[in-house]
DNA sequence: GTTAGAAACAATCCT
DNA sequence: TGTTTCTAAC
């Protein structure tokens, strides 16, 4: 029982409560994975459960790998007995045992959203579908809403009630669906709903399953959605030993379908339910947590609970507001350089955590330029990269031969002549004779009007046969290694010889050695396999805790995670909280986003900066923002309102913020207004390599007192035109959004 | 059938 | 601003 010592008294009461449903309230940093780990210790050492019996569901693979760690630890021999993993690969894992009794292939694909996309534009071009009027990011979104809400294509056609649009677009999911079958494919969201399927159509497998699994435990609880929810509900069914881990606080995820309900009412749906709470922090010091509470408690409709510490105040939360994003970005970098350089932390200690993925561009710059090693976390996907979709459409046709996606991803590549027109009639062949598309590849020789192509298709065939035949015999590694070779993929790069080619070279060879990872690793390693490990990986997984760099990365990829120092950048209103939410006419998208800044605050331990910029380039739009509503919930007590000094300050774009009196608090006004300051001499700074825009000679076409047109904005009148060098910077008073400034080589704007 | 260059478009966040 | 899609010329 020793080591049980070490908790105190709620989290201990969690471990030792085993029977039954079991709500864990645990606020960040209060030591959920703990209670977790322990509490999986305690069923096997205590109450001699047996390990096989016991499930623990998270949501990303780092977690789950983690998770796993410490239960092996903790608990020694038969640990590896337990059952580990997110929602989707424990899915998959069932799926890939029993899917057969539903309709599809074991073998089958998962398509990420890239393969999504491409299906439904096929789609919508076969079905008439006008793409103005139905966007396919529309139509995926609301499919992928009716699946994380368990609703079929005919219930969603019932709810359209007669409306057309709803009508259409339910209509679309039904087509989308049957087009996934064929192809043998599953999306991310299919997952969890054909899981769900496979236990209502096949009782047994449920019951085997519920046998299997009698002790439960989620982790993230308040991240799962209606199907998630649904999943969990039918496999703790018999048993009912259920244990959810969650904060309603740190709800981020409604937009992919969390249901906050969840955990809200969860005392409701699974009656005599015991509710722990966990309220002791012991992540962060006194100033960081009370910022934090501080923030939180202007939202309504939470459970009741506040964090505290015993921990020391610690230092006060500096805030800097700067000029723009280059100067926050410069920074970040030199508070890191002097923190690393004078020994306080080192560079793993340190993250630097944004709203939107698209800030990470101008810190990666100053980053770079002040040699600080640096992890991007998220953005563009590896395994989204074209040369590496590119390999693994051959492994993917190589092993399910219905995916349709994937054959024609790569039946032109490298180029063997067969054209869109060649591909379009096989296309057909393969709609009329209800046959894959790489069946009607297969007959060749029967489709019509195709001439010589046939032979070269018949050669294409031939070579897909031999792959298989070698893929049976070779690891997954060597028949990589043969497929580029073969279709002389790597030569066709080397010989480009540019500086693009060399990335992609480099990241072949890093995939590469990620196959060779694999078949050493795993189990029983197959293509499938390879396959199905590579569909479910995410980027946050790769992060590993013992490499010397900084962290950047979003707010949602930052949950779970903790760090001694953090930098919370572009703290504005219409970042964050986003434009979307500031605008939304739901309260509760403000709510989110509100959650979202304490998640933010919440991974500091020691020491967390904030900061902002008075004006920012978004899509080549300079945006004029007020510091963030979040920073002004902050008293100013915990505050440490720092100058920057002038290095940071560069002014750069001429007079800037003559009609802008309010950038936010009196505190925040670290500098003097600049309508006096002169255009910088050199705009070289900031408009540097082929950056140069093209100012007009003598004058952007419209003159002070005109009235123009903008494209999004509208109607408006000039108020007055700046040269500020390089280009003229347009002040104009819209009649709907208000004054704003712009360039005019970006502003595009039309005298009326 | 292939390619480069122009035009159009885009509004978080992610397993 | 960066990325994707369209168009025209080879």
């Amino acid at each position: 029982m020793i080591m049980y010592d070490t908790l105190n008294d709620m989290q201990k009461k969690a471990v030792f409560h085993t029977e039954g449903p079991l709500l864990v309230l645990a606020g960040a940093g209060s030591g959920k994975t703990r209670v977790l780990t322990h509490r999986v210790a305690y069923l096997i050492n205590e109450k001699n459960i047996n390990p096989w019996n016991i499930l623990a569901i998270t949501f990303t693979n780092k977690a789950a790998g983690e998770m796993r760690e410490r239960v092996d630890k903790l608990v020694g021999i038969g640990s590896e007995m337990v059952w580990v993993s997110t929602f989707h690969s424990g899915c998959v894992r069932i799926l890939r045992r029993h899917i057969d009794n539903i309709g599809y292939n074991t073998n089958f694909t998962i398509y990420d959203a890239d393969d999504q996309k491409t299906l439904m534009r096929d789609l919508c071009k076969r079905l008439n579908v006008d793409t103005k009027m139905y966007k396919e990011k529309m139509l995926l979104n609301r499919i992928s809403s009716f699946k994380d809400n368990l609703i079929t294509p005919q219930e969603a056609y019932r709810r359209a009630s007669g409306e057309f649009r709803e009508m259409k677009i339910a209509d679309v999911y039904g087509e989308y669906q049957e087009a996934l079958r064929k192809n043998n494919a599953l999306d991310f969201d299919d997952l969890i709903v054909k899981t769900i399927e496979l236990f209502k159509a096949c009782s047994d497998v449920l019951e085997y399953y519920q046998e299997r699994f009698r002790y439960i435990m989620v982790d993230e609880y308040q991240d799962t959605n209606i199907a998630q929810f649904n999943l969990v509900k039918l496999l703790a069914g018999k048993y009912n030993n259920l244990c959810v881990v969650g904060d309603d606080d740190q709800s981020i995820y409604k937009f992919r379908g969390a249901n906050i309900e969840n955990i809200l009412k969860f005392e409701e749906t699974f009656k005599d339910a015991m509710v722990i709470k966990l309220e002791q922090n012991y992540r962060s010091t006194g100033n960081i947590l009370n910022a934090a509470n501080e923030v939180i408690k202007n939202n309504f409709g939470r459970k009741d609970k506040t964090l505290w510490t015993d921990k020391s105040n610690g230092n006060k939360i500096a805030y800097y507001q700067l000029e723009d994003a280059y100067g926050e970005a410069e920074m970040i970098a030199s508070e890191v350089s002097d923190l690393v350089s004078k020994g306080i932390y080192k560079y793993s200690d340190c993250a630097c955590l944004y709203r939107t993925n698209a800030q990470s561009r101008i810190l990666e710059e100053k980053f770079m330029r002040a040699n600080i090693p640096y992890k991007i976390v998220g953005g563009v996907n590896f395994y989204q990269r074209r040369e590496i979709k590119d390999i693994l459409a051959y492994l993917k046709t190589v092993d399910n031969g219905l995916d349709d996606l994937a054959v024609k991803r790569i039946i032109n590549i490298p180029r063997r002549g067969i054209g869109a027109t060649t591909i379009g009639k096989a296309e057909a062949y393969a709609l009329e004779n209800e046959m894959s598309f790489y069946q009607a590849l297969v007959h060749a020789d029967s489709i019509p009007n195709i001439k010589g192509a046939a032979a070269k298709i018949r050669q294409f065939v031939l070579y897909i046969e031999q792959l298989r035949d070698k893929a049976n015999e070779l690891p997954v590694k060597e028949l990589v290694e043969e497929i580029l070779d073969s279709t002389g993929y790597l030569n066709d790069l080397k010989l480009e010889e540019t500086e693009d080619a060399e990335t992609r070279i480099d990241n072949i060879n890093e995939f590469i050695s990620k196959c060779a990872d694999y078949d050493e690793s795993a189990e029983a390693p197959s293509l499938s396999g390879f396959l199905e490990e590579v569909a479910l990986v995410a980027d946050i997984d790769s992060l590993n805790d013992d490499s010397e760099y900084v962290v950047l990365m979003t707010v949602h990829s930052a949950k779970g995670l903790e760090f001694p120092k953090v930098f919370l950048c572009g703290m504005e209103d219409g970042l964050f909280p986003s434009y979307m939410a500031i605008t939304s006419d739901s309260q509760d998208d403000l709510e989110e986003e509100r959650r979202l800044c304490y998640v933010a605050i919440t991974r500091a331990m020691e020491s967390l900066t904030i900061s902002c910029a008075k004006m920012r380039m978004v899509r080549g739009e300079l945006q004029y923002g007020k510091v963030s509503r979040f920073v002004k919930e902050i008293p100013v007590k915990y505050l440490d309102v720092k100058t920057a000094s002038s290095r940071y300050d560069k002014v750069r774009f001429g007079s800037i913020g003559s009609d802008n009196s309010d950038y936010g608090h009196a505190y925040a006004r670290v500098q003097p207004k600049a309508e006096t300051v002169k255009p910088k001499s050199n705009p070289m700074d900031v408009y540097k390599g082929s950056n140069v825009v093209n100012k007009k000679a003598g004058g952007p076409g419209y003159e002070t007192g005109d009235t123009v047109k903008h494209i999004k904005f509208g109607k408006g009148v000039v108020k007055s035109i700046v040269d500020g060098g390089r280009d003229y910077e347009v002040t104009v008073d819209f009649e709907k959004v208000g004054v704003k400034k712009m360039f005019a080589s970006f502003a595009k704007l039309k005298k009326l």
